[in-house]
DNA sequence: TCATAAAGTGAATACCTATTCATATCATAA
DNA sequence: TTATGATATGAATAGGTATTCACTTTATGA
């Protein structure tokens, strides 16, 4: 399912590579997968069409590419935001304020990441599953501290990652008119994961 | 933006109509909205090229009407579900498990819903916005009874909202192996809506 | 029975776009 | 300088698909 990219040995080779690449990273998140046209990418990076295909052997390719390249980018972001703090607690709300952060700064990363859902399942299987595999191993250890309740943990990664994408989602929605600070939504989320959502009465 | 669909006004016409409807939405369902062709619906359907413009100005029309349709579909379903529940907390986890319950009984939908995003993006954000405002609404209402926390109810929409679908995700993406049972998952999210996710020591 | 409007047909149209390929240029090592 | 592999070109190809339209059929009320 994975087609090889060829990539450039020269130095000019590279310099073309990444002008294709960064047109077409420019594009499908402006305005998505389908949206975007070979033709498309080729101009904004300056190239012939039969550039294209010197290194990426179909358009589909190179989205791969790309979207496992934002994933690193995302999950690399967030481990060093939150490698200097010690709780579990405090990582997590690191790690969903790096997440939102990130969000806000590159407010089209999901017309990339969610799109994968209808370009390329399995892509995006893997995508989340390996997100919430790391996510769990955390989990664990904080578990095994005594940190974290007793749960299972698999559906706890996907009850974060749920939250963290949907409250991105929503800061983005609301670029145009007035988003709310990172720090407020971060501390209404947080204060859920430290107490819950409803008032203890008795 | 909105197209205006021609409703028939025979027996006949109403039939066909309806044959469209549902054949367009068992495939959009299964392959999502690019990979479905117009061909494809009125093959399905039994009629010709041409039927389906007799009702639908544009494929397009047709996905949005499909869209509308379920959202209130799955409305419809959680508000009979949560109705008889007098607690908010009763409400929510029961309104939990009605949606992961649709879900698993409909595991294409989020064909339809997500792909909006990258369709009709006003669409997407008015099926998302609007969710969220009758959200807020149940929970202010808990709120000013004291059975809800004091913080910001919009955001609590949001998290709530990502919680079930992305849970509701993970339950699709295991239907072929062994998924979880919806009660488990239930209970796994209420107990963090109930007590947080952190272990409280002194 | 027949006029009429609604419903239905499907081949033709018109457009779009991923990919190929014959050809040309470039950079560099020998 | 020259041979060579890498890089680059862009017109042509090949396949696909939403939509149209001139025409036919059907149902029904007068």
């Amino acid at each position: 399912m994975l087609e090889n990219i060829k990539h450039p040995t020269t130095r000019n080779g590279k310099a073309t590579f990444n002008l294709i690449l960064r047109a077409a990273e420019m594009l499908f998140l402006e305005n998505g997968y389908h949206k975007t046209t070979v033709a498309d990418i080729t101009h904004k990076a300056g190239v012939a069409a039969g550039t294209f295909y010197l290194y990426f052997p179909s358009k589909i390719s190179l989205y791969q590419h790309l979207l496992l390249d934002i994933s690193h980018t995302i999950r690399k972001e967030i481990a060093s935001k939150i490698k200097d703090k010690t709780s579990r607690r405090d990582k997590e709300k690191e790690g969903i304020k790096a997440f939102l952060e990130y969000a806000i700064k590159n407010p089209h990363m999901y017309n990339i990441i969610w799109e994968s859902f209808y370009i390329d399942r399995a892509l995006f299987r893997e995508y989340y599953e390996s997100f919430s595999k790391r996510y769990v191993k955390g989990l664990q250890a904080a578990q095994a501290e005594g940190e974290v309740d007793d749960i299972d943990l698999e559906i706890v990664s996907y009850v974060l990652m749920g939250i963290t994408n949907f409250v991105g989602l929503k800061l983005i929605l609301d670029l145009g008119d007035e988003p709310k600070s990172v720090d407020s939504v971060v501390e209404t989320i947080i204060r859920i994961l430290d107490h819950g959502l409803f008032q203890k009465n008795a």
